[in-house]
DNA sequence: ATAATTATGTTGCGAAATGTGATTTTTATT
DNA sequence: AATAAAAATCACATTTCGCAACATAATTAT
């Protein structure tokens, strides 16, 4: 049986490799009619290169050709249906952490949104303060909470405000804990975001609050996204719904963050 | 040799999903025969895509295409329905009112939500800032409106931004013309509104702007509601969508307000 | 040099995706 | 309400793809 063959040393193939990678990062995806066009190769002869990132987990196979994993950025609406099981869990645990009477900010997203669902459901008293229109637009009618919408331009892919505003207007509040999304989580422990705006936002927020933790869904793991979060390593921990690889629990061992995926 | 690489390639399937997920997350729609014209493939094929994507919660199937599945509760959205014509014809002449570049405001409300219709529809290039958060979900999806957001606690209610906060943050605005809702009005011209807060948030929002119009449907002519609004004569005119019985007329001109009920 | 190994090409067939056209349903218009 | 236009639906034809088995060429090891 032909698995994992780990010699370093192919002469032919590593060429077709980083180019087939280098199109699949720039455009989000590459069709096997076109690379083997372009490399005037088989087609037979693409499929096992795919096949061969896609079992080093570089890419993902399609019909057709291979797609980047985050290939499309989602639309709200998708988001909010994938893992909806997994995003609940991290909820219950973020509820866990927050206590009667506190301050909480809650970042858009719908894991976040996730949380406000299990906050609401807590029928803790709070104070919540937020980003996102669509948990704002929830919270408000939960007798349990009170909520406060941070102000600014509202961004068309997050609905949520973003920017500098928000930023200063973070600034009136004493906020207990919050809680942030992200795009994914590097091999070495970063979370990391979509757009620069975002991660600067993020790192900021970080700085701000007595106590943040990130939530991350577990389909996050291993995902990149383009821009790191400056200081992440300084949040309390992230928040997830499954036990990541043995790797990933070290690297946040030695940064003093805690990593949490289970109730407790 | 290769003779049989000459096929021209289609676009991914998953590539397709994604660019129509993310259109109908952007624009709130998508027609079939523009995707298949955009894909070059058959208006079958994108049926087929739309489908698949519909039973995967993603999006709402209609006829001619598709739309984003609405996740958000009715709560304003049923008030809307009630006099709907007339608030239509309201927002219609309040998109009069406004010129390209314009910065506006919207108070909240469903009529002020109209507003926010007919000036989306408009095509003008719009800076729009409002307190509430439905008219700012629904304008931050258009191409042609910047949104902004004023922060401060979210009244259950109304499903908006109250109190000192927003006054303070429409401070930073240049507001060129704002649209005021309104519970009723007095014989004698005055607009009235239903809580304390909501009376003194607009009387100092006429106070900040350069020109404020209420937008009032024929409902609520006669109709007393507890407080007053201080100086809402000082407002330039209101808006509604018939014309009162004869006193009123002669009570609006006395003191120099304009009162408009039908489009110019 | 020869054998073993690896990379690539070729072919056939079942499966999946797409296209096409006839028919029915929906929507819009008068 | 009657009609026409647009779109959905369905069945079937066609294209494309994936997979596997095998053949051939290139590379490496002995």
């Amino acid at each position: 049986m032909s698995e994992s063959n780990s010699q370093v040393s192919r002469t032919l193939a590593p060429r077709r490799h980083g180019e087939i990678l280098r199109r699949i990062a720039s455009d989000g995806s590459a069709s096997i009619a076109d690379l083997a066009a372009f490399f005037d190769v088989s087609r037979e002869t693409i499929r096992r290169d795919l096949k061969y990132l896609a079992d080093k987990g570089q890419l993902e196979l399609i019909h057709g050709g291979a797609v980047r994993f985050d290939t499309l950025e989602p639309g709200l609406s998708e988001r909010s249906r994938e893992n909806a099981e997994g995003k609940d869990a991290i909820g219950e645990i973020a509820a866990g952490l927050v206590g009667e009477g506190m301050v909480v900010f809650l970042d858009s997203g719908t894991t976040t949104l996730a949380v406000a669902h299990a906050l609401a459901a807590s029928r803790l008293n709070l104070t919540i303060c937020t980003s996102s229109l669509a948990i704002a637009l929830f919270l408000c009618h939960q007798p349990n909470i009170r909520t406060h919408i941070l102000g600014g331009e509202v961004d068309r892919q997050d609905e949520a405000t973003v920017g500098m505003d928000v930023l200063h207007a973070v600034d009136r509040f004493q906020i207990d804990v919050a809680f942030l999304g992200g795009g994914g989580i590097s091999p070495d422990g970063d979370v990391t975001d979509f757009t620069t705006s975002g991660s600067l936002l993020r790192s900021q927020m970080i700085s701000k609050v007595q106590t943040a933790y990130f939530v991350l869904d577990s389909s996050k793991f291993g995902r990149l996204t383009p821009m790191k979060i400056a200081n992440s390593r300084n949040a309390a921990g992230v928040i997830t719904d499954k036990k990541p690889k043995g790797e990933l629990l070290d690297v946040f061992a030695d940064k003093g963050m805690r990593l949490l995926f289970e109730k407790p």
